[in-house]
DNA sequence: CGCGGCGTTGATCTCTGTCAATACTTGTGG
DNA sequence: CCACAAGTATTGACAGAGATCAACGCCGCG
């Protein structure tokens, strides 16, 4: 299987990768697994030794932690150009999370071995490394602030915000994946996220099954400081 | 000011530096500034460029988040050992989080530019780091499971399961920091923190003032899988 | 001494989770 | 091609965890 163009250009502007140099991307992509995951495919689970991490190609993929009694929680989700599990293959430690298909899945598997090489033989290597961790940390802590210190209508109205991808005008999107999926990633229930969805029609959001519309986002915004 | 022997071994033991060979510690930790910082001083603030990162000698430190209406959120407490800031630092980038002194602390600040020197000419120490972010978002990981998945009394008994550093038998030690910041660290107020001390009396845990005694760390542990 | 911060307790409120019912979509197998 | 099962989404009723507001005692410090 190989790589298309668009594989390449995702590869290029990935997180992980975009600032490693043209010779050392060739390197540590060709002889890498180009692999498929069908929809509800584990990846990995917790626990698992940690040999490689991946890039996504196309389609969406949930980090989560399982309790013993079952019960799941979403610690991130992932698309095209996102890469994850690099902080367990650096260290050659365990996963702390399991990874699972959320949709059909296309994604670059990075041996962590050839990087550690690729390191060692090149230092600067490690600083496009040590950045994409810096910005997968900065993630991880603004969602911190989010759970901790925001009502469900703020990090909906967040969330909302940051699919959106503008700071004003009138926005139309689709919600990338499933409402229950969402209501995980948010720390609330399906049927909260349902009622605050109807909430925020108050501040300029029409919901039709996935398609969304924010008449406003500066006004949605200011509802966020405002409260 | 000198580095007392005291330190050079908090130092070495520290989660940052412990994996980096003595000539490459020499260098870093020399020349860099030994500080010292008052109760309630603020060592930077959010969103300053980030030049440094820090090990502590002494004392405890608090991330927060301050968002615009002044209120402000926990996300880590740090003491002897730890180091922090390092994500932002090796990228050059802005802090994410604000940094204030909890009690007067002593801290060993080691200049980013020099990290960044190091490992180009010994890419080996690209390791230490690579790994001790990797803990970082670890326990970041941990912190966002524990908010979303456990409830006020889950939290609170795992944190004291934490600080008695046992996993059976009687355990008896001091809080660490005040009771105020413990809330704020485990996501309650400080009302609920009081009431929810007092339900895990059910539990066999006593308190008086900052004194705590668990009775039986693995029925307490129990509780928390049981529940 | 008095002030301010900390800690506890009580009363109340509200957000969100839980349980339940229903409708719609999707896919699978007879 | 239809029937049935399973997953998804919405809505209602209800309960409970935890926040909020308020009062009070305590202690350290200027």
């Amino acid at each position: 299987m190989d790589l298309s163009k668009e594989d390449w250009s995702v590869i290029s502007r990935s997180s992980l990768l975009e600032a490693v140099p043209p010779d050392v991307l060739d390197r540590l992509v060709n002889g890498n697994a180009h692999m498929a995951l069908a929809k509800g495919e584990m990846l990995f689970e917790e626990g698992d030794p940690a040999m490689a991490c991946y890039v996504i190609l196309a389609g969406w993929i949930k980090l989560v932690r399982t309790d013993s009694e079952g019960h799941e929680t979403v610690v991130e989700v992932f698309s095209k150009g996102d890469c994850f599990a690099e902080a367990a293959a650096y260290v050659s430690g365990k996963y702390p999370v399991s990874a699972e298909a959320v949709t059909g899945v296309r994604l670059l598997r990075v041996d962590s071995q050839r990087i550690h090489d690729e390191i060692l033989s090149k230092p600067q290597v490690a600083f496009s490394m040590l950045a994409s961790m810096s910005r997968r940390l900065h993630r991880l802590v603004d969602q911190i602030e989010q759970i901790k210190a925001r009502n469900a209508t703020e990090r909906l109205a967040s969330f909302l915000l940051g699919l959106s991808g503008q700071n004003e005008g009138r926005a139309v999107f689709e919600l990338p994946f499933s409402k229950v999926l969402i209501a995980a990633r948010l720390g609330m229930t399906p049927e909260s996220l349902s009622r605050t969805l109807n909430q925020l029609r108050d501040q300029g959001v029409n919901v039709d099954g996935g398609h969304i519309e924010i008449k406003d986002c500066a006004r949605l915004r200011a509802f966020l400081s405002a409260n």
